[in-house]
DNA sequence: GAACTTAGTTCAATATATTGAACTTCAAGG
DNA sequence: CCTTGAAGTTCAATATATTGAACTAAGTTC
């Protein structure tokens, strides 16, 4: 799966291992460090008080271990790097107040993985599970089989070994075969279906965004419980997501 | 000035010399972290290769590196555990909306620093100036002047002495006197104002936001270029801030 | 194609960090 | 008021990382 490590360096370990505990957890006591992550206490002491010190991470009025403005500063900085975030954003969110729908916004990093970079929540729930930055299965979700539908041959070839088939619900796409035919299918169609591939009570529709010059930058996928889902005009959601890509797709043709 | 380094991990000293160096370069080269941060090409090497592997930096086209993606997911798990940023920004939309200028959002730290949450661009122009995650300036910038005015006693005093009075332009405020009455003023007033004193084209006013028992949780200001902001009228500019403000303060209310 | 520059690699001596054990506080619970 | 556990500190032996120098490879410039 992953690459392996070819470099290491320890300290910075240590520190990848905090702060992925603390993407699960919001705030942990110093002791857990200590006795989850394996780390010896003088050294974890001395690590996270400097972290503190930096603004990596910062303690709550109960002593505990929270992320800190630092990070918080950098990722904004690396977010302003993404000009699609940017760009799509006011139309996401006009896309999410048309239908009342969950909206992301996913892109291709630079290993050949989807991740999602924004999301707006519906007025009345969000869903919880689609950590921005996180990664997007390709063969059970919507933005993610756009992302692999029109993805460069080689970079197809990447996804395609690298599928799992993991089975989250009956639907799950589960065999090659029926990954390439539900390609095939989307790539016809101009959008994709999750129909509860993923969550047993969510569906959704993708559509892919690309630049002027024709590559794939991104997919945006328009998500609801299923009753919701169901009692909504198809070719509607399909025209408000329609018109969302659109207005993107201008505002990068516009922006260098 | 800042607190003295008391603990110290070298590797994560110098990753920090390389985030700090991505803040203002959006790319650089492996030389200049040779070069210019004075970390040994052996270990500077093996630093950024493992940085790179967990994702807090990448590589782009030119082989160049940059931040990671790694720290777009952290800074927005980070982003999510400040719930003012969420409850504000629809309200600190339409307030930009509404006047055309740009709006930002402000809180105090847990090192009793003022730093900048959230900005919204006005439609014509953006304040670049202004990096999110960034430091205020108490004494020369209207969200400041409130985070200072509304402080608990305590940590006033230690605004106070740690205001450095650095003279942006000819209007900024550079006295003690004169910071404490201009403190007063703003108190009266229930709102500051920055009157060209942090950049020489730039005005905007700052309003305070308490939460349900009235303990004071950030500050916001809308600014423009000089020329704008004499030609709005300057009450309804108050009560566009004044009516942001209360949205904010109800949706803080509601959530625990 | 010769001369540079950047990037990446290797190595042994040196400098530095880690470790666990032992100890001190401090606050909470019985 | 005694006990317990979390948090923080200190230390010397051990393990690990850093360093600069020397080298390869690849790309650029003149």
């Amino acid at each position: 799966m992953g690459s392996q490590t070819i470099y290491y360096v320890d300290a910075i370990a240590k520190m990848d291992k905090i702060f992925r505990y603390l993407e699960t957890n919001d705030a942990i006591e110093f002791m857990s460090i200590v006795n989850d992550l394996g780390i010896s206490k003088s050294s974890a002491h001395r690590l996270v008080s400097f972290l503190v010190e930096l603004g990596y991470l910062e303690r709550d009025e109960n002593n505990r271990i929270r992320l800190g403005i630092r990070l918080f500063k950098l990722g904004y900085k690396m977010g302003e790097n993404i000009t699609l975030i940017k760009a799509a954003r006011p139309h996401l969110e006009k896309l999410s107040k048309e239908t009342g729908f969950v909206v992301h916004l996913c892109m291709t990093n630079q290993d050949g993985e989807g991740v999602f970079l924004d999301r707006i929540d519906s007025r009345a729930y969000t869903f919880t599970d689609t950590a921005i930055g996180g990664k997007v299965a390709f063969h059970c979700s919507a933005a993610g089989k756009c992302l692999a539908a029109w993805a460069e041959p080689e970079h197809y070839k990447r996804i395609v070994s690298s599928l799992d088939f993991k089975a989250y619900t009956k639907n799950t796409i589960t065999s090659m075969q029926e990954f390439n035919q539900e390609m095939e299918k989307v790539r016809r169609l101009g959008y994709s279906t999750d129909l509860s591939e993923h969550e047993n009570f969510i569906k959704a529709i993708g559509m892919p965004i690309f630049d002027w010059s024709g590559k794939l930058v991104g997919a945006i996928s328009l998500g609801a419980f299923n009753s919701e889902f169901d009692a909504m005009d198809f070719d509607h959601m399909l025209n408000c997501v329609q018109s969302a890509v659109k207005d993107i797709e201008n505002v990068i043709g516009i922006q260098k």
